[in-house]
DNA sequence: ATCGATTACTACACCACGTAGTAATATTAA
DNA sequence: TTAATATTACTACGTGGTGTAGTAATCGAT
């Protein structure tokens, strides 16, 4: 359920495409996405990618005759809350308060960001 | 100005130590602080992380005699900053108002936050 | 039974990290 | 002024992650 390790940014990668495209997914099939967005990839190197993605939790793999199919475990809004979480716990003591005062503080909320938030908590 | 390299945990323990004691510092005073909290380290590990920390851009430091004193270079507010605006592009296109609505979404908002956060934007 | 595709296992260079030894240097005390 | 000492600079090293891929094993199709 819930995913323990990190990914890394090449990890990342992989799974944006993976969520994007309605898996489950085989490694030949994201070899060929990868090529169209440029990334030359040998299949070695994506293979070794999933699996380490199986590794960590982030995708399950299910034979289906000599290939692997793929799915993620966990979905991209949850495994961003987890990073969010971590940074927010980490920085602002897990307070989202904290944080938008920081940022407030350091003139990194626009005018417009005020307005839209603010918009936004009345109608909550 | 702005600091380029990510500072690892043990490295943002230093920092935090000398961001909470009036800098600037010496080694030996940090050594002595870190002590009192139970972390024993040889004073050559503590210099190590001091240069690393100055490589990175974290630190400024000025011979004094044979000691260095060390001041930041960055305010722990700015740095947090930093790495919040670092986590809010990779994982919300950089909107802190994505970044609201994911955790509402997600059911990571207590009752609590929205009320905080309702008043406290009223506020502004 | 063989060939081609795919995976599993293994490897490897590179870099960060935590930790610290040793050599160089500067200061202070004798 | 020299010897003892404090501090830093340079170097090192084991561990673990990352990006990349070779080679060997396996399994389905011809």
């Amino acid at each position: 359920m819930t995913l323990i390790q990190k990914l890394s940014d090449t990890e990342m990668e992989l799974m944006e495409v993976i969520w994007a495209c309605a898996p489950p997914v085989t490694s030949t099939e994201l070899l060929r996405m990868f090529a169209q967005k440029g990334r030359e990839w040998k299949a070695q190197t994506i293979s070794t990618f999933l699996s380490r993605l199986v590794d960590k939790g982030a995708l399950a793999a299910t034979r289906d005759g000599r290939t692997n199919k793929y799915v993620p475990r966990i979905s991209p809004e949850d495994y961003k809350l987890l990073e969010t979480q971590h940074v927010l716990d980490g920085l602002y003591q897990g307070s989202v308060k904290n944080l938008i005062a920081a940022m407030y503080d350091g003139d990194k909320l626009t005018d417009q960001d005020i307005a839209d938030l603010k918009k936004w908590f009345s109608e909550k």
